[in-house]
RNA sequence: CGCGGGAUGGAGCAGUCGGUAGCUCGUCGGGCUCAUAACCCGAAGGUCGUAGGUUCAAGUCCUUCUCCCGCAACCA
């Protein structure tokens, strides 16, 4: 009988630059599954690769004076280095780059716009000619190109479309009608909401502003949207053509799991499947949103001197340290948080001290006792059942959570077999055994039970820690590696010898490794700093009278509050010395209302009012970008008087 | 009232169908010496966010409120 295919894939990567640890999760997570599935006998394919194309990877190669293509070329050999360092198993590895893929895009394309999915309409916008950008109304500042502050004009450009809104009902009951569909509910509920059930809009899926894509074939100034680019890649790599696909890709399609980012999870459940709908294909069985890991509380940045990439942790926890942390310390529900003080206590507790010393002992006593040979377990006692029973245990209930990817869980359970076995050793005490001649059958079968629960574990542990596994089946010097051979205990095979005892993981200084880690984020904070002097390009060149359009004037805070259901607004009353006036401020982020209260600020006076949620504002305060994304409002003297005009 | 998730011993989490509140780490005490100052046992520590309700019985079901998080909106 042949086996049953299996098809995962993880996102595909985008190139812009090197990825740091929490991306990496993504297909360390992909990989553990992958083997897994792989040692239940299923004929797996793991898709993996990068997203080369759109603007913001144009621009990176413009900034760095090379091509496009050499950018990705780069980046992408980083994040294959950093699969082989994770010791990723993929099967195929696709870059949007591919000829292959980029003739099947056009194909997608072209066949979609002959059924009629994709029309061409015209993009109806507010143009700002000097920055050729088009905005929408919401986006503009009063009334003008929010980057330049000049008139904007209606233009019309043609674009391509994608009808959403055709296939926005059926949607929305393929989604209701399947709900292993998109895991977990939580982000089922958030698509069907927040986009679904509102109203689906088609979607503009050409471009003419930047080149650095796929050609629309038949009106060669458009480019191809990148996400119905990268979307594609999911088929194309296995083989799909409109005018004809693959056996590959009739024998994997459809995916059993797209595992993906909870931030791109919008894309995978609206455009993806309607995409796929409209070409006649059937929807992959899963899209599986996973959380982020976050440096403790923060994201990671490099200003922030936070940023740990794959290799830094590879070069002081080895590979399967990597590994084990990434997959244990996620949770299904939330955010993980990675931290320098639970990476050490995970890898020294977990691995050095449980699963490396048990390992490591038994051994030890087998070469003690017996020379290294492994003796017969078949002088048994009650105490055996119940870490026996715990043996047989543990693949089912690691199936059994793999099935619903619970991975952290299964790390868990794995570790409890581990911790199990520790105890035996203490209920038994070989040491004491290994005193009385007559105990030596005794002690012989108390390392076997041991040995052979170290099988068990080093069998289980394959797909997550696939070196360690290996050192430690070879450590015991058995053949008897397959998922099957789990469904008894005792097929260790008896009067083999056992390998030298050599620590698996070994343990981490915690007080010296810290400062090291310390020292590493002041000095990357230090390299960030001398990139940040990398400002923003010019605005265009205005005249004195476009100056002079604006009013600046001091004003002093006198109230200010959160304004409700908002993250980012402030709602400041000023005394700007002509009676006072609101004025609204997205800067809750980085400033609390009592730091403001008091103090002198600038502001754009003569503003066209607008209302921001629900709350009026004249005006605006003037604050500085920050490298990391936040503001720093300009504070004023305080003996200036309020009113004031600034020149 | 935009949508959704959450609040459980010092920390991080589990708790399926309502039926004695559990796990890992940390702390304290003890044991052991095969092992990587590792391992094993024991103890302290929780009115399960708040206020009500349903029930013989509520961490679990219903309602109120508070706070956190995600998504959406918003950064004039």
């Amino acid at each position: 009988m042949s086996k049953k295919p299996y098809y995962i894939t993880t996102a595909i990567a985008y190139a812009s630059k090197k990825p740091h640890i929490g991306n990496t999760y993504e297909v360390v997570f992909t990989d553990a599954i992958a083997r897994f599935k792989r040692m239940q006998g299923y004929d797996v394919f793991f898709l993996t690769g990068t997203d080369e194309h759109g603007l913001k990877i144009e621009e990176l190669a413009k900034a760095e004076g090379i091509t496009p293509k050499q950018h990705v070329d780069k980046v992408t050999d980083e994040i294959k280095e950093i699969c082989k360092i994770m010791n990723i198993s993929y099967d195929g590895f696709i870059r949007t780059t591919d000829e292959q893929h980029e003739k099947v895009v056009q194909k997608i394309f072209n066949k979609l716009y002959e059924n009629g999915d994709i029309y061409k309409g015209s993009y109806e916008g507010l143009y700002c000619t000097p920055c050729e950008s088009f905005w929408a109304n919401s986006q503009l500042v009063d009334g003008k190109c929010p980057d330049c502050g000049r008139e904007v004009t209606k233009a019309n450009e043609e674009a391509y479309f994608l009808k959403l809104s055709k296939y926005q009902q059926w949607l929305e009951d393929y989604i209701e009608e399947h709900p292993d569909f998109i895991v977990p509910e939580s982000r089922k509920k958030e698509m069907l909401n927040n986009f679904i059930k509102p109203g689906l809009q088609d979607l503009c899926v050409s471009r003419t502003t930047f080149t650095w894509s796929i050609p629309v074939t038949f009106d060669p100034k458009h480019v191809i949207y990148v996400w119905i680019d990268a979307l594609s890649n999911y088929i194309t790599a296995m083989g799909y053509d409109p005018d004809g696909s693959s056996e590959m890709f009739e024998k994997y399609w459809p995916c059993d799991c797209h595992v993906i980012g909870k931030d791109i999870m919008r894309f995978h459940s609206i455009y993806w499947p309607i995409m796929l709908h409209a070409l006649g294909l059937p929807m992959p069985k899963k899209l599986f949103g996973h959380n982020w890991i976050l440096f403790g509380e923060d994201k990671m940045s490099k200003s922030r001197g936070n940023v740990i990439y794959a290799n830094d942790v590879v070069d002081s926890f080895g590979v399967d340290g990597a590994r084990y942390y990434l997959l244990s310390e996620m949770p299904i529900s939330s955010d993980g948080s990675i931290t320098y003080e639970s990476l050490i206590e995970r890898y020294n507790t977990d691995l050095a001290n449980t699963l490396g010393n048990l390992v490591n002992r038994t051994v030890a006593m087998t070469k003690k006792y017996f020379d290294r040979r492994i003796m017969s377990g078949s002088c048994k006692e009650a105490v055996d059942d119940e870490l026996i029973a715990k043996a047989l245990e543990t693949p089912k209930t690691v199936e059994k959570l793999m099935d619903e990817y619970r991975m952290a869980d299964t790390m868990d359970a794995v570790m409890s077999l581990a911790r199990r076995a520790n105890k035996y050793i203490d209920e038994t005490a070989p040491w004491v055994l290994a005193k009385d001649e007559d105990k030596k059958e005794r002690l012989g079968t108390v390392l076997y039970n041991l040995l052979e629960t170290i099988r068990f574990l080093g069998v289980v542990l394959t797909p997550f820690m696939p070196e360690t596994a290996e050192k430690i089946l070879a450590e015991i010097g058995t053949k008897q590696t397959e998922w099957a051979s789990l469904e008894s205990f005792g097929m260790l095979e008896e009067g083999s010898s056992v390998g030298e005892p050599v620590p698996l993981f070994a343990r981490i200084d915690a007080e010296k490794f810290l400062a090291e880690a310390q020292a590493k984020m002041e000095a990357m904070m230090a390299s960030a700093k001398e990139e940040e002097t990398n400002v923003e390009p010019l605005a265009p060149e205005i005249v004195f009278d476009d100056f002079m359009k604006v009013d600046l004037r001091v004003a002093k805070v006198v109230e200010c509050e959160k304004v409700k259901k908002s993250k980012k607004l402030l709602c400041l009353q000023l005394d700007d010395g002509m009676g006072g006036r609101q004025v609204v401020s997205g800067i809750a982020q980085w400033y609390a209302p009592e730091d403001l209260i008091g103090k002198k600020v600038a502001i754009v006076a003569n503003l066209k009012p607008v209302t921001l949620c629900g709350v009026e504002s004249n005006g605006m305060i003037c604050a500085a970008d920050t490298a990391d994304g936040g503001a720093k409002v300009m504070f004023v003297d305080d003996d200036i008087p309020c009113g004031s005009k600034i020149h």
